[in-house]
DNA sequence: TAAATGATTTGATTTAAATCAATTGTAATT
DNA sequence: AATTACAATTGATTTAAATCAAATCATTTA
């Protein structure tokens, strides 16, 4: 389960301008004449549902860009408690800019692609490109503004605006990224919520039920959820 | 409370080359016949204690480096709850380097020095000085680091652990900057260390003394505490 | 020095969420 | 279709931390 594959090198030559997510990435602010030279500098790979990427003990050679589903990135606590630090959606970018280890470790869920960078070889370019240097800087630094308040919801949030929130932000990068914002799909399992919400998964289950009781969503099934009330919805998440 | 004072500047054209603590600071990067120029885009202000620097819903137009005293970076929920994103002391570098608002507020714990920089200045000057533009990509990658650690400390960690963990990054922090790291003074009040580790005041209290009962830690007096015991400390942080 | 104010600690009680336990639902396999 | 395995829900009980309450300690002011 952990070899991923690599495209056909055949159609990868246009990779880069045929990409259906780049105006959601990094690479966006890249002009066509230079993408020529970039998409040489990583190649796209697969992962299947539940195929780790890397772990977090590994050396952290490689940058990765999602150009087709979802990703989890999280902490292992030396007891076996585990913290999801974030879902990642197409567009994202994830592995650490630095030297050493990676901060996290980071599984596919459900089928993924991905660009893969060399760390190394992307410093090297990013070095005669300004442009995507900034880029990646307020990348960075907005990533940064979504790990803060992600800091509030877990000191100070209940259990209610956890799940809110959450919710609720998914139904707001779905819009962001083009895509239906209701009903919206959970592809995560109500275990890795909870991982993520830093409860237990009887919590979120009962803090779903409670927001269908109260109207505020149709569970369609466990992993499709319609948004009844947006306004609702948006209160409750504080 | 709100006017800072904008010190002598008879002395300000050796200031960043006379600086101590730029060894720790993203400035590190520069060249000595870079500083000149360099001083010019900032100026250093003073804050006295509780003075605000600014608030989440400013304008976000400075970003700011410590140069000496501490300061707090909090989140202010509707209802009224605080959360404490942060304390920060000499050579950190805080403001959002974006347009639009702050993403958190910040307040001065006991007298502060700060570099204060005009965002659109220092982004003309990053355009011309790829090492600086590095050197903050690196900075801001490293504090989304320390972020996602506090999310699984705030998701995960009981009272005893995160107080554990709270004491002993203080001191490894000390070490870093190379001051002494025991005693350790605390800058912050209790119901600032509650709002940090996202618990109430009379928890922490409450742990502090279990801290002292089993031989961990010295209370000195209450902003001042000496390490008895850094293995058991280590291991109780998790 | 005494009074007053604010910060911190300690104790008693409550509560929100965890844990323990069982059931129901759903998808995969034979 | 029956069996198995896993995911999700619901209920009963426990518990860790919050809340409520009071006492102590430290610092400033009269």
């Amino acid at each position: 389960m952990n070899s991923a594959q690599l495209t056909n090198p055949e159609t990868s030559h246009t990779r880069c301008s045929l990409c259906k997510i780049r105006s959601y990435s990094f690479c966006r602010c890249l002009h066509d004449d230079e993408l020529k030279v970039f998409q040489e500098i990583s190649t796209e790979k697969k992962y299947e549902n539940n195929q780790n990427i890397f772990l977090q003990q590994d050396e952290s050679v490689n940058l990765f860009n999602i150009t087709e589903g979802n990703v989890k990135i999280y902490q292992l606590l030396n007891d076996g408690r585990i913290q999801i630090i974030g879902f990642l959606y197409p567009g994202d970018f994830f592995g650490s800019y630095k030297n050493g280890k990676y901060n996290y470790s980071a599984d596919a869920i459900g089928n993924v692609r991905a660009c893969v960078f060399d760390q190394e070889k992307l410093d090297k370019y990013i070095e005669k490109n300004m442009s995507l240097a900034k880029e990646l800087l307020h990348l960075t630094s907005h990533e940064l503004t979504l790990a803060q308040d992600r800091i509030s919801v877990l000191g100070k949030f209940g259990v209610t605006e956890r799940l809110g929130k959450f919710i609720f932000n998914i139904s707001e990068q779905r819009k962001r990224i083009g895509w239906k914002n209701n009903p919206i799909s959970l592809p995560m399992t109500r275990q890795d919520i909870a991982d993520y919400l830093g409860l237990t998964i009887e919590t979120v289950s009962r803090e779903f039920s409670k927001l269908k009781i109260s109207n505020v969503i149709k569970i369609l099934n466990s992993k499709q959820i319609f948004i009844t009330d947006f306004e609702k919805l948006a209160s409750i998440s504080s």
